[in-house]
DNA sequence: GTCTATAGAAGGATAGAC
DNA sequence: GTCTATCCTTCTATAGAC
């Protein structure tokens, strides 16, 4: 059915077989999900045999977490923003670019199919994933409106609401499309409109007049 | 204890049988994904045998594809606002409500998960998700910020723009949570606030002063 | 630690009786 | 159409040699 994806990553082997599995059963689980991710397909790809996986790995499921937090870790570890004295919509856009690099990338998106599809089995898991990442966001972003708001620049009753409406109007269509897959990937021209529309119609909201 | 299927017979029991593998199809899905669904499982909670299963559906994915197409044709159906000469806030608010009660309800949740899990593997499944139900929400709110300019009421460039910006800001964090399962279930004060919060920074931002 | 080979279980799908 | 019983594949996980 699908390809074997026979990525050899035996060349470097600088930390090993381990780190070998780990890298290929992050891309297998990826693409196919983890029900249809089998043991045997990241044996393959990642150039060993299946008791090499299991002597590093209890189960599956013990793969697949190891592999999320990983995962989410690298990717959405660092959002929170440092904006010192700068212009507002400044601040706004490089939110939103960091947003963008980060959780609409291809690796980004498949994350967070993942999580989602496995969140009604595993709530656990779920919640981890909120709060290594969807949550880290949103505290940063309300950080940044309420130290705007001191400096009287803004005016917001609620910063994590107003937060939380910034980074809708990031998402937009163009995320639920690329969860769908109805957009392959995002192009550069439409993610700079929507983040500068955003900004936009933030600011005409919540700006001091 | 004998059951009552001296009446199912041949004539009125087609469509008894096959209701019956749809629905507890439906309910076995969304509760455990596809992946993870047996069609031993499905045909137990259906009280029938697996060959009956088979004899309405061709396969497994068959059944999914079926499940999908009516799930999302009964709860996204009619999405479209009928605003003639009403208040501009009204229609927002009217609009929000309509899409926490068919999205953010359970089974919204439930089967929006369904669809996001399986589009890497099924492309297609995912864009006639698409189509059937965000699309319809956008072209909706689109028309309903369409009319308001034509009115003069709102000044915006990009009504689909401006939609897809209202439509963000009702999602908010909440619907995150709902779909990783941090949030059970929405409350309905929660839900109130957060589309009148997104009315008034619309209007905010794009009222015509 | 790593391999080959396989056990043991589960799932999708079908055959044949009625 | 519906059932019981079963085939065959695939999967997770392990045993045993090196």
């Amino acid at each position: 059915m699908q390809k074997a994806t026979a990525i050899a990553t035996q060349s470097s082997a600088p930390e090993g077989k381990r780190a070998a599995v780990q890298r290929a059963a992050t891309a297998v689980f990826l693409e196919v999900g983890y029900g249809a991710a089998s043991m045997d397909a990241i044996a393959r790809a990642a150039g060993v045999s299946k008791a090499t996986v299991y002597a590093h790995f209890a189960s599956k499921d013990a793969l697949f977490a190891a592999i999320l937090a990983e995962g989410s870790r690298a990717r959405f570890g660092d959002i929170d923003s440092d904006d010192a004295g700068a212009d507002i919509a400044d601040g706004l856009r490089s939110i939103g670019r960091k947003f963008f690099d980060m959780a609409l990338s291809k690796g980004g998106i498949a994350i967070y199919r993942l999580v989602v599809a496995e969140a009604a089995r595993f709530p656990e898991r779920g919640r981890a994933f909120y709060e290594s990442a969807p949550l880290v966001l949103r505290d940063s972003v309300a950080r940044f409106v309420g130290r705007a708001v001191e400096r009287g620049q803004l005016a917001v009753a609620d910063p994590h609401l107003a937060a939380d409406q910034f980074v809708g109007m990031i998402k937009g269509d163009l995320y639920v499309r690329l969860l769908l897959g109805v957009t392959d990937e995002a192009s550069p021209e439409e993610v700079e409109q929507v983040i500068e529309q955003a900004v936009q119609t933030f600011l005409a909201a919540f700006r001091r007049r």
